[in-house]
DNA sequence: GTGCCCATATGACCTATGTCATAAATAATT
DNA sequence: AATTATTTATGACATAGGTCATATGGGCAC
């Protein structure tokens, strides 16, 4: 997260989307710098039978859609608004410029990146080797600790829908539903209201 | 891939690992910024039942394992010598220095994660939602540009073994065996002399 | 308060990929 | 040259998770 006023000062625009509504598209190239003041927005992909794949859940406060900036790739990638959102963007130029005027917002977009990579390493030996139930505890267990998901009484609420999770983990809704019944069996966590606790 | 001068300004110390040589190991701390000379390195995870997923391999000129230099946290895979390799290694306190020191350094770094970034979600959208046909030809084609593999006259020759093919995709070898196969049937590739081109 | 849209749920059946066994070809080591 | 290890290969069979159909309940717009 860069700082407000920093960004401003690069004359960053404040833009709202609607919930649903796409921020960019995969294989377009990089214009903008964008930062969540308010919402959510997923980063996802589509295989060829419409199934689709999140990528990564961004709130306030987090950036996304960084790395084709400053490579000579087009996104791999959309983006969507999953709730009525409001963005700081700014053009590909002037972050280039900030950046480069801001060494210490260098260091800034570097951990933006390593943990993001540490997320995408962890997931990815998740998926390819686990079966149902461990890749589920795996990402509500980092989710916890990388998303901003709130403690209650209960535990931790998993703020995402049972087809959020299977498009987060590679799974289809029916497998993560029975997956999640049989967790909640196993005492991994709970259902309360069809929410899931952890 | 940081200059060799200006790493040996920052006390770089060059070690030889042999094949099959642990460089480091998951949820240990990270105590330094490895960069190779010579050899090839993967990074890879086992899971409970000892099959292995290989995150990345990496060759010549490359650095890997940088992220928890940047983070508090531990290294989410381990890294091992792939061939008898030489690397370059400066501690922890040496590189944070090293690139507080040189800004443009940063800029490298933002690039070298952004692609492996890259890189990550492509093949993570590959794993969970295409088939093995699929996932092989993207791991093809991605591993040709991000890779340094070699063009001859058959084409690209896909310098890796059926069960490393299977542990970046999350396959298993008779089926990478099986795919390839079906895929030189339908002149999607060629093997000659049990070597893969494309 | 009725109608509609999602999210959650459950059963029956299917299939791509995994598992296991076994073998031959090649490469590495002595 | 002989021995051992690794890689590629193939067949028979098993199964986790996918697919499809169908149902129920909650939220919210009108």
């Amino acid at each position: 997260m860069i700082e407000i006023e920093l960004l401003e000062k690069y004359d960053a625009v404040r833009k709202r989307y609607k919930k649903s509504e796409i921020i960019f598209e995969i294989d377009h190239l990089a214009t903008h710098y964008y930062q969540i003041t308010s919402g959510a927005v997923k980063m996802n992909n589509y295989n060829d039978e419409g199934r689709e794949f999140i990528q990564g859940i961004f709130y306030a406060n987090q950036s996304f859609g960084e790395p084709p900036l400053f490579l000579d790739r087009t996104y791999p990638a959309n983006a969507e608004a999953v709730e009525d959102s409001e963005l700081l963007c700014i053009s590909k130029n002037n972050f280039l410029k900030l950046i480069n005027e801001n060494p210490s917002v260098s260091i800034k977009i570097i951990e933006v990146l390593a943990q993001r990579l540490h997320y995408k390493s962890v997931m990815a030996a998740e998926i390819s080797t686990h079966d149902s139930e461990h890749r589920l505890l795996q990402l509500f267990d980092y989710s916890i600790s990388y998303f901003n998901f709130i403690k209650d009484e209960n535990g931790y609420a998993i703020d995402l829908t049972r087809q959020q999770i299977g498009d987060l983990t590679g799974l289809r809704v029916e497998t993560v539903i029975r997956t999640i019944k049989t967790l909640e069996k196993k005492g991994e966590l709970k259902i309360i209201n069809r929410k899931v606790y952890r």
